[in-house]
DNA sequence: ACAAAAGTGTTGAGAGTACACCCATGC
DNA sequence: GCATGGGTGTACTCTCAACACTTTTGT
């Protein structure tokens, strides 16, 4: 039996881009330049290409809106409800990246009009599911950040402690001793000293980078 | 712009069926009754239907295999490398469900010619990247089994709880402490007692039922 | 009385939590 | 010398891990 036999459904990829801006959450959004959800702020996404990785086309989407490569992504969720899209019958299979807030320029793309960082805590309307999108990476991202190292995948490669604590922070939304944070994270035997922060106003800081893979498996906290 | 104008891959769900059977994990496999593959084991899958939602096509086969219903069914994950099916561009999307074993009657169906349970010690060569699906899905029981309540699933509505310490020991091939076993579950809330066992060769045990959804979390060890 | 599995407590070690002060630098 | 964030130690609590014997039932 062939494929033909079947009806196709479109695929699409969706993804999710968090980034830390001005100790906010934030996440990307486009706005729509086509129908349907026309003037629409939606989650970046696009069509899967015939010959091209599920992921390959989350990167493209990715650094056709930032410019970004090389940056954490991984996959989220495959979305197929039947009438999630007007046009017929759509799959989307959602990816999350995290990226480091500074030095990213944005670039409108050819399908939308607009490309802007919304915090978490303030969101629009969003086109076809993606409230039920973002609502599920918000609830995966914090408890990769538990379970994993994925969070320092928010920072640059060098980073300082008290940074590392305030990415934390904004993502649970709650502080932490500064002392025990410490101690814990040092007890993880991950971290591989960088030398020391340069030029800031104040006592400069140890520089730190991550010794693991974003994903490997340790209680952060 | 239609969603004509994109060429669409076809889609399918992929089912891991796990279940507990002579103290062994075992995983239910299709020996295949057509091409490609024909006559090699594979995990059970099909085309999604045009009106139909993912997970209920992953019931669907589920059903087909088993004839069960009202089980534990989790999507895992999509897996859609551009070579994976020698017939053309197919994306699959990989579902995981948790049965108990005792009182299933395995049928054949229409594309298979033979349906049996296989020990995750001694997989035979698989279809497709079956392999690699296979290998995700144990990561993932496992993981599941330490931080949720998902390894009640593969017993009975009421169980005992030396039957459910040894799920945990099968799935995790270790030994746990009886004692402590019996502590950290009660400390956890989660039981509901259900009266006792009745003919048994020796002393009764108590029964117990699950009060939580099987993905709540916790960590059970 | 014996076989088979059920059920039960204590102790020691290690991890998590709470908490406050001095230090290095730039201006 | 002062403002700014960087860096450090201790005591208490709680959880986890190790460990062996008595109880209930059927035969």
């Amino acid at each position: 039996m062939g494929l033909r036999d079947y009806e196709q459904p479109s695929v699409t990829t969706d993804i999710v881009i968090f980034s830390i801006i001005d100790d906010d959450l934030k996440v990307l959004l486009i706005k729509r330049g086509v129908e349907p959800f026309k003037d629409q702020w939606a989650l970046p996404g696009g069509f899967v290409r015939m010959g091209e990785a599920l992921e390959d086309s989350a990167r493209r989407e990715l650094s056709e809106e930032t410019g970004l490569e090389n940056v954490y992504l991984e996959q989220l969720y495959t979305f197929g409800d039947v009438k999630r899209d007007p046009r017929g019958r759509v799959i989307t299979i959602a990816y999350m990246a995290l990226v480091d807030g500074k030095n990213i320029k944005l670039k409108a793309s050819t399908d939308a009009k607009e490309v802007k960082w919304f915090s978490v805590k303030n969101l629009p309307k969003l086109a076809f599911d993606h409230e039920k999108i973002l609502s599920y990476s918000l609830k995966r991202l914090r408890w990769k950040f538990e379970y994993t190292c994925v969070g320092f995948s928010l920072l640059p490669k060098k980073f300082t402690i008290s940074s590392l604590q305030k990415i934390y922070e904004i993502v649970h939304n709650k502080e932490f001793d500064k002392r025990n944070f410490r101690k814990k994270l040092f007890s993880l035997g991950i971290l591989k000293e960088e030398g020391m922060e340069e030029d800031v106003g104040y006592r400069p800081a140890k520089l730190y980078s991550l010794k693991c893979s974003p994903d490997k498996v340790v209680e952060i906290i």
